[in-house]
DNA sequence: AAATTTGGTTTATATTATAAACCGCTTTAT
DNA sequence: ATAAAGCGGTTTATAATATAAACCAAATTT
């Protein structure tokens, strides 16, 4: 039985990877109405991503208000799709 | 974005219900050796699959050894199917 | 008959996920 | 101008989870 890669296997991070997967980028608010999830939560689970190497985090400004922006990384798409077939092992796909 | 079940979003728990799904029954050494896990850890996760109604557990005799076999229930079926849909819309297949 | 192995269970510990509390800045209302 | 409320988060405390270590009874081997 393959491993499965934990840092994606947990809900919200894997939500965000996977909106990420389809997305230039995408922004907190953005992420954080998507996968629904509060605010605190979705904070510590980009830093996991980010210090995995699967995200970067870019804060910037937008008039006078802050913005983070979010990408996945090479790295986070290669341990994305690695993810996927480890998984389909279990699900019989 | 669905709900992943938590009770089936866990590495030893999904392994097992995968080798459940795929076979009559099988029993806790075998279930110990294809998922190369400690028997303390597969013993508790195999007590939470059953609390769960996902599997039974039956304990019985072979000569003189005990022999704890599972199954996988229809709930757990129904589960483990449900719980592929969710994961499908996570993982763009 | 002592030591080892088998087939587990129980309990303690480490890890993880989650929410609550907080913080600085901005906008709105008074 | 100032208090109050809102936005965009971070930090920290707590609850839940996973995992391993310690243990146990019965059977087997030496």
């Amino acid at each position: 039985m393959k491993e499965l890669d934990p840092i994606l296997h947990s809900q919200l991070r894997l939500a965000v990877m996977s909106i990420l997967m389809n997305v230039e980028e995408a922004d907190f608010v953005y992420l954080k109405e998507q996968t629904e999830s509060t605010a605190g939560n979705l904070s510590v689970q980009l830093d996991k991503l980010a210090t995995a190497g699967y995200i970067t985090v870019t804060k910037s400004f937008v008039g006078k208000k802050t913005r983070t922006t979010c990408q996945v990384t090479q790295q986070g798409r290669e341990a994305f799709e690695q993810y996927v077939e480890a998984l389909k092992s279990y699900l019989n796909l």
